[in-house]
DNA sequence: GCCACCCGA
DNA sequence: GTTATCGGGTGGC
C-alpha cells in the first residue's frame, strides 16, 4: 500500500504533461470551468492507466518530449546566430498582413449549445436535470450537468463513468440531428443566404449586408437571429461578432451557453483581446501545438511577437504565417457555402475486436471495400490513388498507398488492390494484430455530370446571387466571363477528363503494364492521324480527347489558360497552395517507426449532414 | 513529386 | 473498454 502510493507519488510529476493530454481535445470547451481539473485528471490517469491506450499515449508524449527538446536546443541556437534577416522578414511580413487588414465585415460565427444532448432532451425533458450524454464507447457531447463532474465530448465512455457514475449515455441518431441542423439552417439563411455550415452544429455567417438593410447593430441582429432560432427550434445557440471568422469562432466560445460575444472591429481592441488570449483558444492549435508553444516561451497570441524572429526556422514557414496572423487577430473574411468546397478524398475506417489471423483481415478488408464503394457511389467519385490505413493493438498507425492504372470505386477493385498493401503490410510486421483497418481513395474524379467548374468545385445552383451582390467580392473574378461561356468552357473540360479516364481504364482492360504515352519529339505521328503533336503540350492529355482535332483541342486550352491566368490575377492576396498534378508507382519498402510532423489544419462541414474540411493555415485575411 | 506520418477539428 | 472522417503540413527520398 504505501509503497504503491510511493510509487504514484514518484511517477506523478514525470507524467505532468501525459496527464495534460490525457484530460483531452476538447479541453478549451465550456462549461468545465467550475471543474477541479487536477482532480479530474487524477481520475482520468487512473482510469487509463496500464491500458494500451495509455501506453500508446505514454509513447507518444515521451517522443513529443523529445521532439520539444530539439526544439529547445534549435531555439538556442538560434539565439546565439544572426537573425536579423528573419526578423526583417517578420516584420515585412506583419507589415503586409496590416495593410491587408480588413475591419468592414460583421462576421459570426454561431454555435448549438451542446446540440445533439440538446436535442436528446427536446425529446425526453427529464434528461435535462440530469448528467447525460451522447455517445457510447466515445461521448460526442455532454450536457451542461455532465460537464460539472469533468465528462467532456471525445472522452472515453467508462472514463465519464468513473467521473460521474450516474450519467446516462444515449446512442447517437444522426437523422434527428441533421433534421434539427436543416430547420436552423433555414433561418440562417433568411440572414445570410450564404452562410457557411463548419459541422452540423456549427456555422459562419456574413451579415454585413444585413445589418445595414435592417438598420440593425451587429449585437441585435445576432441577438434576433438567436432569439428566432429558440423560438422556431427549441434549441440555444451562441455566437460571436467580429471582424473575421478566426475572431468570430473565439468570440463565441466567450459566453456559452446561449450568449453572445462581439469583439469591436476597430485594430487596438482586436490587438488588445489576442494580447493576453491563450494559444489554445485559437483554433487550430491543439495540444500538441500548444505544448511546443508554451515550451518557446509561448503561452498568449500576444507572445507570439517577441518570438518572430524564431517561428519560420522553429515551426515551419505556414505556421509562422498562421502565427503571425493570430498576433494580429487577422482571420478569413470570405464566408461561402460549404458545397464551393472541393472535397479531397473519400474513406471508411472501422475498429473492431483485436484480430490477427489473413483469413479474417482479409474478409475485414472485403468488408471495408464494400462499405468504401457505397460510399463512392452515393458521393459520385472513383479514385486514382487507394489508401490503406491499419492500427495494431498497440494503436501504432501505419498507412500504405498507390496508384491503380485507373481511377477505381468498385469494391472488387478496392479490394483487389488493397489487398497486396496488406499482404506486404502483414510480412513487414510478423504477427500483427490490429484493431483498426481502412481504406480510402484520394485524387479523386467527381462522376457528377453538373455543374463542376475549373478547379473541380461544384458551383452554386442559383448563381444569380454571385453576380448581382455588389459587396461580396466582386474581385474574385467570377463576372469577368459570361455565364455561358463559362458553363461550356467548364463542360468541356468535364467531357475530356471523362473521356481520359475511360480511355485509360480500357487500355488497361487489353494490355496490362499502362504507361502514360510519352512520344519522342522527333517521331513520327500515326498514319491516319491528322497533323498532331499529341500529348497535348498545354493540359498533357495523352490523346485526342474523343473526336476532336489537335487544333480545336489546343484552341480550347488555350481560352482555358487565360481564363485561369485572368482568374489567378484578380484573385487577392492569399497565396493559394499550389495545384498538383498526379501520378504515382506502387508502394515502398516501410521504414516505419515514430516521426512527427507540423500541426495545421482543421474545421470541418457538411455537405448532406456529413463531414468536410477546410484550411485556415493556408486562409488569407 | 510521391510517400508516410502527424496534427487538428 | 478510448471513434470516424477529412484536409493539410512536413520531411525524407
Amino acid at each position: 500500500m504505501a509503497a504503491a502510493e510511493r510509487h504514484n507519488a514518484s511517477d506523478a510529476p514525470v507524467h505532468h504533461s501525459l496527464k495534460y493530454s490525457l484530460l483531452g481535445p476538447s479541453l478549451t470547451k465550456a462549461g468545465q470551468d467550475s471543474v477541479d481539473q487536477s482532480k479530474v485528471s487524477e481520475i482520468i490517469y487512473n482510469a487509463s492507466k496500464g491500458s494500451k491506450f495509455f501506453n500508446n499515449e505514454e509513447t507518444r508524449d515521451k517522443s513529443l518530449t523529445d521532439k520539444i527538446s530539439k526544439i529547445l536546443a534549435r531555439k538556442r541556437q538560434l539565439e546565439r546566430l544572426d537573425v536579423s534577416s528573419d526578423l526583417r522578414r517578420a516584420d515585412d511580413y506583419v507589415a503586409e498582413l496590416e495593410l491587408g487588414r480588413d475591419l468592414s465585415q460583421v462576421i459570426v460565427h454561431m454555435d448549438c449549445d451542446a446540440f445533439y444532448a440538446a436535442v436528446e432532451e427536446l425529446d425526453r425533458p427529464e434528461l435535462k436535470d440530469v448528467p447525460m450524454a451522447v455517445g457510447k464507447g466515445v461521448l460526442t457531447t455532454c450536457n451542461y450537468h455532465a460537464r460539472k463532474f469533468g465528462c467532456r465530448s471525445g472522452m472515453a465512455g467508462f472514463v465519464a463513468m468513473k467521473l460521474c457514475p450516474q450519467l446516462i449515455c444515449l446512442p447517437l441518431n444522426f437523422e434527428k440531428y441533421s433534421a434539427k441542423a436543416q430547420e436552423i439552417r433555414a433561418i440562417l439563411a433568411e440572414y445570410d443566404p450564404r452562410y457557411e455550415s463548419a459541422s452540423v452544429d456549427e456555422a459562419y455567417l456574413n451579415l454585413t449586408q444585413y445589418c445595414e438593410e435592417h438598420r440593425l447593430t451587429p449585437e441585435e441582429a445576432v441577438r434576433q437571429m438567436r432569439a428566432e432560432v429558440h423560438e422556431k427550434t427549441k434549441v440555444t445557440v451562441s455566437a460571436g461578432i467580429a471582424a473575421n471568422a478566426k475572431l468570430a469562432k473565439i468570440a463565441s466560445n466567450q459566453n456559452k451557453p446561449n450568449g453572445q460575444f462581439r469583439i469591436a472591429s476597430d485594430r487596438q481592441t482586436i490587438m488588445d483581446f489576442m494580447k493576453t488570449l491563450p494559444c489554445r483558444k485559437v483554433n487550430g492549435i491543439g495540444r500538441v501545438f500548444e505544448r511546443e508553444l508554451d515550451a518557446v516561451g509561448i503561452k498568449t497570441c500576444g507572445d507570439i511577437y517577441a518570438h518572430r524572429a524564431y517561428l519560420s526556422q522553429l515551426f515551419g514557414q505556414k505556421a509562422f504565417q498562421f502565427l503571425m496572423q493570430c498576433y494580429l487577430g487577422l482571420g478569413r473574411t470570405n464566408i461561402q457555402p460549404a458545397e464551393d468546397y472541393e472535397r479531397k478524398s473519400v474513406g471508411t475506417e472501422s475498429t473492431f475486436r483485436e484480430m490477427s489471423s489473413p483469413t479474417e483481415l482479409r474478409e475485414k478488408l472485403r468488408h471495408i471495400a464494400d462499405e468504401l464503394e457505397g460510399d463512392l457511389k452515393r458521393t459520385g467519385f472513383k479514385g486514382r490513388t487507394l489508401c490503406i490505413k491499419i492500427k495494431l493493438h498497440t494503436y501504432e498507425v501505419y498507412t500504405r498507398q498507390m496508384t491503380p492504372p485507373f481511377a477505381i470505386h468498385l469494391a472488387d477493385d478496392l479490394y483487389k488492390y488493397g489487398l497486396p498493401m496488406l499482404e506486404k503490410l502483414m510480412k513487414e510486421i510478423p504477427s500483427m494484430k490490429l484493431r483498426l483497418m481502412g481504406l480510402r481513395v484520394t485524387h479523386i474524379v467527381s462522376l457528377k455530370k453538373p455543374e463542376i467548374d475549373f478547379f473541380g468545385r461544384q458551383r452554386l445552383a442559383s448563381s444569380n446571387k454571385l453576380s448581382t451582390s455588389s459587396k461580396l467580392s466582386s474581385n474574385d473574378g467570377w463576372e469577368v466571363w459570361p455565364e455561358a461561356e463559362f458553363e461550356e468552357a467548364a463542360r468541356q473540360e468535364r467531357d475530356e477528363e471523362m473521356n481520359e479516364l475511360e480511355k485509360l481504364s480500357q487500355e488497361h482492360e487489353e494490355q496490362k503494364d499502362f504507361t502514360i504515352t510519352e512520344r519522342a519529339p522527333d517521331e513520327e505521328p500515326a498514319p491516319d492521324q491528322e497533323p498532331e503533336k499529341w500529348p497535348c503540350p498545354i493540359c498533357t492529355l495523352p490523346q485526342p480527347p474523343d473526336d476532336k482535332s489537335f487544333n480545336s483541342h489546343i484552341d480550347f486550352c488555350l481560352s482555358r489558360q487565360t481564363i485561369k491566368e485572368a482568374i489567378k490575377s484578380t484573385t487577392p492576396a492569399p497565396p493559394l497552395p499550389t495545384e498538383k498534378p498526379q501520378a504515382a508507382t506502387s508502394s515502398k519498402p516501410a521504414p516505419a517507426r515514430r516521426k512527427r510532423g507540423r500541426p495545421k489544419s482543421g474545421a470541418s462541414t457538411t455537405d448532406n449532414g456529413r463531414e468536410k474540411r477546410r484550411a485556415f493555415f493556408t486562409g488569407g485575411t
